[in-house]
RNA sequence: GGCCCCGUAGCUCAGCAGGAUAGAGCGACCGCCUCCUAAGCGGUAGGUCAGAGGUUCGAAUCCUCUCGGGGCCGCCA
């Protein structure tokens, strides 16, 4: 992408809110930036004696592993990236670059292939060198990517109004570990959730609770139609009731609406924060909607927007196609969104002069520039995938394009249970809760399982089958393979071996070793995409690797970490498994998983 | 009617910033335990990347259109 920069936004007008990094410190072993580094001195070099014109653009220059491992180590596009700036056919480029190239002691050979792919093929003492790096260098695969850039990521948010269930679930899961990556990736990053307790959802609460405070009392409750009917709320119910006696009994709602209202929320906030918790996930900040409600806040943000000349009083038109029965056209005062990409304005205040839900949105967002943040995520359910465009058009208009808005829609999850569909009655309340889920099958597999497909695909989740110990579960597969690990390196320590340089001969000891040296690659693309399910993926394939070479050592006595009676070579060979329980370690880290000791 | 997401092996899904002969698991078939955990490993079979155009030296990937599945679409959050 030539023209990125042109598209980059700016990032000075916040840049001197100084924070003290959280992360360690990053990396500097990167084998593919490495490499990719002579290459473009090996071209700079050949435009230097004449042999490729001079100033030609290497942005595109990439050093990748290639599709197919038999082609060699890594691969370089250059002569074909080059070829139609340089007025040169890719062949030529190519075949002058590999010349070069094979100077360089790590590069074993330089080959020309296909339309004028260069295949690299590495030494092999720089894959143990590689592997040497990963055991002393503490932040392997930490990226200084983001630079410190200050990074928001509001995730699950959900109405404070009932337990987590198992969608919230998989938001909570993806945005606690997108922050967790971009964390590893170099970024100073918050972890939000925005309380929606400033709405009609919360009066709706209140008198859902209030029912069940006449329970308490000794009353039948009436939960009409609208109502919470989950029995969540009845010990809320009597904890009003311990708090108030019947004192509020009989009343008018004016009297007890509110109070029993913050009462309630209260409880629910906790609870969601206990469910959290049961995940494993810490938001560093609560942000209440309400907050926002009386204190000017709402007004500044319109007050911003209509200095920019995006603020109108105006009707809109009927929605096309199936027009609503009640609808008569109203004035309303309306938000200009279609000037930042939106496809029609959005009322922000209603015709009876309350605000709609969307003015706080945007007070909210105003407030996150307004912190000095350099970059925003929010993660939504799929269901709300119509306000994507609306929420980028506000942040754009508010931050003058600064600050780039970046909207993740978590897919629906299906629930399974021994292959067969899990049904909930959503009616009844009695629906399925994070609670339920961790309860039965525990924090780590959940987080695992939850990010074993892309964040807009659907997911099933299967109660037996996550827990199945078998291939085909990705939990058990990365676990186990850490598993063994350890039993090694407890073996080891048994036997008194310690730590040597690595020393690696056999071709499934360099597929590791070739599989470790990606690590610090797959956190940037992961980072850069927002994706971190490519972190799962990326552990599935470690572990499928490292099970094989254990599988070698069954077949082949030389190939076992731990060689009989022969602690030297041991030490030489336990390097590898070491390394590659350091990268599981830390991959799960970002999952929130915790890596496993032994499998029971 | 409009907008967003999706369509890849029989099934469930990956596919990195456009790269080479499109990958993995399951299922099917054939093999591997006197040996660090066989809860594992190796191999075989299986594809018009929904379809049609376009851009490009090169497209599953980018653009347009069509078909199919899902989601959303004014004073509910």
């Amino acid at each position: 992408m030539a023209n990125r920069g042109a598209g980059r936004p700016r990032i000075d007008a916040h840049a001197t809110r100084a924070k003290p990094r959280r992360n360690q410190g990053w990396s500097e072993m990167n084998l593919f930036t490495d490499i990719r580094a002579a290459v473009l001195d090996a071209l700079a070099a050949m435009a230097e004696a004449g042999k490729l014109p001079a100033g030609l653009e290497t942005a595109n220059v990439a050093v990748e592993p290639p599709r197919d491992a038999a082609h060699g180590d890594m691969a370089t596009n250059a002569a074909m990236v080059l070829a139609r700036p340089a007025g040169m056919k890719p062949r030529d480029i190519a075949g002058a670059l590999a010349a070069r190239l094979a100077d360089d002691p790590r590069i074993d050979s330089a080959e020309v292939a296909g339309p004028g792919f260069l295949n690299l093929r590495i030494a092999a003492d720089v894959w143990a060198g590689l592997v040497g790096a990963v055991l002393s260098d503490a932040g392997y695969g930490r990226s200084a990517m983001g630079a410190g850039r200050r990074m928001n990521v509001e995730f699950v948010s959900a109405n404070p109004t009932g337990p987590l269930h198992v969608g919230h679930t998989r938001g909570a899961v993806f945005g606690d570990a997108l922050a967790s990556l971009l964390d590893f990736a170099g970024y100073d990053v918050t972890r939000e959730y925005y309380i929606n307790d400033g709405g009609a959802q919360v009066d709706v609460l209140a008198r859902s609770a209030f029912e069940r405070y006449r329970e308490a009392c000794g009353l039948s409750p009436e939960i009409a139609e609208g109502l919470y009917p989950g029995d969540y709320l009845v010990p809320v119910g009597e904890a009003l009731k311990e708090k108030y006696g019947d004192s509020l009994l009989n009343q008018p709602e004016d009297i007890w609406l509110e109070e029993v209202r913050e009462f309630a929320t209260e409880r629910m906030m906790a609870m969601i924060r206990e469910d959290l918790a049961a995940l494993g996930v810490a938001m560093d900040v609560f942000y209440s909607e309400k907050s926002l409600y009386g204190t000017g806040r709402i007004e500044a943000a319109i007050a911003d927007l209509d200095g920019k000349g995006l603020i109108y009083r105006g009707t809109l038109e009927p929605p096309k196609g199936k027009m609503p029965e009640d609808w008569e056209p109203r004035e309303q005062t309306l938000f200009r969104s279609t000037a930042h990409g939106d496809d029609v304005d959005r009322p922000i205040m209603k015709s009876d002069g309350a605000w709609t839900y969307f003015a706080p949105d945007i007070a909210y967002h105003y407030d996150k520039v307004s912190r000095g943040f350099d970059e925003l995520i929010d993660v939504f359910g799929a269901d709300h995938g119509g306000y994507v465009k609306r929420m980028k058009a506000a942040v754009a208009a508010l931050s003058d394009n600064c600050v780039p808005l970046d909207i993740k829609l978590t897919q629906l999850v299906r629930l399974f249970k021994n292959g067969a569909p899990f049904k909930m009655s959503k009616r009844a309340g009695n629906f399925v809760t994070l609670r339920d889920v961790v309860e039965q099958v525990g924090a780590d597999v959940t987080r695992f399982v939850m990010l074993t497909r892309k964040n807009d695909a659907p997911l099933d989740f299967d109660f037996d089958k996550v827990l199945e110990q078998s291939r085909d579960n990705p939990v058990f597969y990365v676990q186990y393979a850490h598993a063994r690990v350890r039993s090694v390196m407890r073996k080891a320590a048994q036997q008194g071996i310690g730590e040597v340089a690595p020393k690696l001969e056999d071709e499934a000891e360099l597929a590791v070793a070739r599989k470790l040296a990606e690590w610090p690659r797959l956190v940037e693309i992961a980072a850069r995409t927002h994706e971190p399910h490519r972190v799962a993926f990326y552990l599935y394939e470690l572990a499928s690797e490292f099970h094989a070479l254990w599988n070698r050592g069954n077949e082949k006595a030389h190939l076992r970490f731990l060689q009989e009676g022969n602690t030297g070579a041991s030490a030489e060979k336990i390097a590898l498994p070491r390394a590659v329980g350091v990268v599981i370690s830390a991959g799960l880290a970002i999952l929130g998983v915790t890596p496993v000791e032994e499998m029971r």
